[in-house]
DNA sequence: CCGCGCGTTCAGAAATGTTTGATCAATCGC
DNA sequence: GCGATTGATCAAACATTTCTGAACGCGCGG
């Protein structure tokens, strides 16, 4: 029925349905890539929010604690899906998202998957020493090539990645 | 009753320390698809074994329950990644690992990716009504702009998924 | 038929991940 | 300085996912 269009109270709470829908959409956007709710949640209601918002806001509007907004914030502008908005001389910081699937893209990989795919790489390198150690040689043929063939996946994603971007790149 | 022949400590349980580390990086791997552990284990355990395990070897050496082995290797086969061993006239059913990329790749998007695009799209569609609704003009364009770039977003990754097939593709 | 081996299912237990809320540190205006 | 406001931190509460194990159904060989 009625709600605050603008200004005035900024903290106007409750979502519409609309922006309900929308966060939803979010909340089970970021689910698929192994994010928490709470980050979705925030995501989604700055996309659907013609202004920047604060932290107090997203308190408010989504009804999360505190904490909760304070580090579903530091994990999005870690992926580079928030920035802070520009201007305004207050001195509660405002958040607005990140829209370009590029940046999003982008973020993901450098947080999420490039670490992973890192670490995996030093414990590949530790694992063909131990099969070098091998004594039986018909296990040990059987190892080294299974072990090779992990170090082409990783391989190929490394390649993978940056014609990702590429690809998203408009 | 066909033993594993000539095992040694293997055919009984526990996991020497090389293939517990090549499980642990499976686990890991599934981990970051937001997979279930066992799930990695169980890929895990069957990448790393130069024959092919039965569901009882996989309870046995990774200590893990029936109920786990189970469901674990039901959601593998889903995927694609792990295959029914041909041959074997017992009864009991041996299962080896998928190890093409490709087909790895491939499962992972048909069983995880794919559902989720679809489901997002009928999303935006009813989002999309919504919005057509919506009485104040400037908050109306602002909404369809948004839309529009989610819009955008779902046929990027549309389009991107049977690029990413191909580059995998060896 | 009957008993046994194999695998599945599912309710409840355990593990894991997320959120909360009190507390703290920092910064601002006065 | 001092109180007020903003945001970060973290142990504990809570929620969700995963695992377990007993019970079940099926098919086979005896």
């Amino acid at each position: 029925m009625s709600r605050q269009p603008e200004d005035g109270l900024r903290g106007a709470n409750e979502l519409g349905a609309l922006e309900r829908q929308v966060v939803d959409f979010f909340v089970d956007g970021v689910r698929v890539l192994g994010l928490p709710r709470s980050v979705g949640e925030i995501y989604g209601l700055l996309f659907i929010s013609p202004e920047p918002l604060a932290l107090d806001d997203l308190v408010l509007r989504l009804g999360i604690s505190k904490g909760s907004a304070s580090q579903g914030l530091r994990a999005l502008k870690g992926l580079g899906a928030v920035r802070e908005a520009a201007g305004s001389e207050e001195r509660r910081t405002y958040y607005e998202p990140a829209v370009e699937l590029k940046r999003l893209v982008g973020g993901f990989i450098r947080e999420q998957i490039r670490p992973h795919l890192d670490s995996g790489k030093v414990k590949i390198g530790r694992l063909g020493d131990a099969v070098r150690v091998e004594e039986d040689s018909d296990r040990k043929q059987f190892l080294t090539e299974r072990l090779g063939r992990i170090e082409h996946w990783m391989r190929s994603g490394g390649r993978v990645l940056p014609v990702l971007q590429k690809l998203f790149g408009e």
